[in-house]
DNA sequence: GTTGAGCGTT
C-alpha cells in the first residue's frame, strides 16, 4: 500500500532513480537490478562518519540502514571485478547502437516536382546533414522523372529529422519515408535469448523470471509444455543474455546450464509472435506523425493505435501498410532498451506505458521463495567469466 | 509534349 521509493544512482553525483520498496520496507535486489543490470548491492554515505556504508543484503533482500531508508541517495554496487567490464560493456553497447541499430537506410522521397534533379535534391537535403546518395527515378525511355527518388544520409540523426517532417522541394510538399523494401528490416537482431538446460519441472515461469531479473530486465520466459527440462529466457539486453551463456546457475537448488538459444526456424507468423517487431529491428521506423503537419494539404490521417491491440498477424499487416506509424513505438522500445513481450501477450503489451517504474513485479519477495542466493549472486565469480565472451558477440540473423 | 499516388531496371 505505502508506495515507497528509495533513490538509487550509479554514482553519488548521478541523477538518482526511484526504486520501489516492498510492503515490509525492504527493497529487492532484483528491483535494483531491473534498473541497474548487474547490480549486486547498495551502499550509501553515512552522514555522520562521511564514510560509505554497505546496505545489508540477505537472500536478495536489501534492508534499510536504520528504521527506514530516509532521504539518502543509495549507490549501486557492482561485482568488483566486473565494474570496469560493465563500463566497457556500456561502451560496446553504445558502439553497437551506433553501428547496428542506428544504421541509416535509403529514404524514399515522394511527391517530387517533375523538374527536380538529383542536384536539386542533394542541395536541398544537405541543409539537414551530409548526404551520401540521391536518386531520381526516371522513365527509362523518356528520361522523365517519375516524381520520386531516394536519398541517404550519413548520420542517423539526420534521417530521423528528415523523416519527421514534410519537405518543400521546388514548390511542392514532399514526404520522406522508409521504403517498403525496408519494411522488414534486414538489420539482424542480436540474441537476447538464453537456453536454460537441466530445468526441473517445479520451476515456474514466474520463478525463472524472478531469478533472472537479478541479471537484467527479463522480457520473456518460455517453458515448453509438456515438460522437457529446459526453458528459454529472453532479456531486454542481449549483452546480459550473452554474459550468462556458459554459466551453471543454481535455481531452487538445481544446477541449470545456460547456453545460447539455437536459432529457431521462423516462419513469418512466428517472427511476429516472438516479438521481432518490438525489438531492435525498427531502427528506421521513426516516421512519427504525419497528421498534424498542417501545410501542404497532406491528406493521410494518423493511425489508430487501438488497432494494434489486435492479433499479431493483423499488426503485421498494418505495419507493412502503415509502417510510418510504428516509428514511435519502435523508438520507445529501443530507447527504453525494451522489447515487446513475446508470445500471446505481445499485442497488448505494446499499449502499455513504459515507465521507469513499470517493471514493478508484484510477487513474493525472493526471500519468501527461499532459494539459496549464494552461488548465484551477481558478485559470484561465475558471472564475470561470461562477460568476456559477450564482447565477441556479433549480430546474428536469428529471429529472436 | 500529359500525370500526382506510389516504392527502387542498383
Amino acid at each position: 500500500m505505502s508506495e515507497l521509493y528509495i533513490r538509487v544512482a550509479e554514482d553519488e553525483n548521478e541523477e538518482p532513480m526511484e526504486i520501489p520498496s516492498e510492503d515490509d520496507g525492504t527493497v529487492l535486489l532484483s528491483s535494483v537490478a531491473a534498473q541497474f543490470p548487474g547490480a549486486c548491492g547498495l551502499r550509501y554515505r553515512n552522514p555522520e562518519s562521511q564514510c560509505m556504508r554497505g546496505v545489508r543484503l540477505v537472500e536478495g533482500v536489501l534492508h534499510a540502514p536504520e528504521s527506514d531508508w530516509g532521504n539518502l541517495v543509495y549507490v549501486v554496487n557492482y561485482p568488483k571485478d566486473n565494474k570496469r567490464k560493465m563500463e566497457e560493456i556500456d561502451a560496446a553497447s553504445a558502439v553497437k547502437v551506433k553501428r547496428g541499430y542506428q544504421k541509416t537506410s535509403d529514404l524514399i522521397v515522394l511527391g517530387l516536382p517533375w523538374k527536380t534533379t538529383e542536384q536539386d535534391l542533394k542541395e536541398y537535403f544537405t541543409t539537414f546533414g551530409e548526404v551520401i546518395m540521391v536518386q531520381i527515378k526516371r522513365d527509362a525511355n523518356t528520361g522523365n522523372s517519375k516524381g520520386f527518388g531516394f536519398v541517404r544520409f550519413t548520420e542517423y540523426e539526420t534521417q530521423v529529422k528528415v523523416i519527421s517532417q514534410r519537405h518543400m522541394i521546388d514548390g511542392r510538399w514532399c514526404d520522406c519515408k522508409l521504403p517498403n523494401s525496408k519494411a522488414f528490416p534486414d538489420e539482424p537482431m542480436r540474441s537476447r535469448k538464453i537456453f536454460v538446460g537441466r530445468c526441473t519441472e517445479d520451476m515456474t515461469p514466474d520463478e525463472l523470471r524472478q531469478y533472472f531479473m537479478q541479471y537484467g530486465e527479463v522480457t520473456d520466459v518460455f517453458i515448453p509444455k509438456p515438460f522437457r527440462a529446459f526453458a528459454f529466457v529472453t532479456f531486454a539486453d542481449d549483452q546480459v543474455a550473452q554474459a550468462l551463456c556458459g554459466e551453471d546457475l543454481i535455481i531452487k537448488g538445481v544446477s541449470v546450464h545456460i547456453s545460447n538459444a539455437e536459432p529457431k526456424h521462423n516462419n513469418s507468423r512466428q517472427m511476429m509472435e516472438r516479438g521481432r517487431f518490438g525489438a531492435g529491428g525498427f531502427s528506421q521506423a521513426y516516421g512519427a506523425s504525419r497528421g498534424g503537419l498542417g501545410a501542404g494539404g497532406g491528406g493521410k490521417g494518423g493511425v489508430n493505435f487501438s488497432a494494434l491491440g489486435l492479433n499479431p498477424a493483423m499488426v503485421a499487416a498494418a505495419q507493412a501498410a502503415l509502417q510510418s506509424s510504428w516509428g514511435m513505438m519502435g523508438m520507445l522500445a529501443n530507447q527504453q532498451g525494451m522489447s515487446t513481450a513475446a508470445g500471446g501477450a505481445a499485442a497488448t503489451t505494446r499499449d502499455q506505458t513504459y515507465g521507469s517504474t513499470s517493471t514493478s513485479y508484484s510477487s513474493p519477495s525472493t526471500a519468501s521463495l527461499g532459494w539459496p542466493a549464494g552461488t548465484n549472486s551477481a558478485s559470484g565469480s561465475g558471472f564475470s567469466s561470461g562477460f568476456g565472451a559477450s564482447m565477441e558477440t556479433k549480430s546474428s540473423n536469428w529471429g529472436m
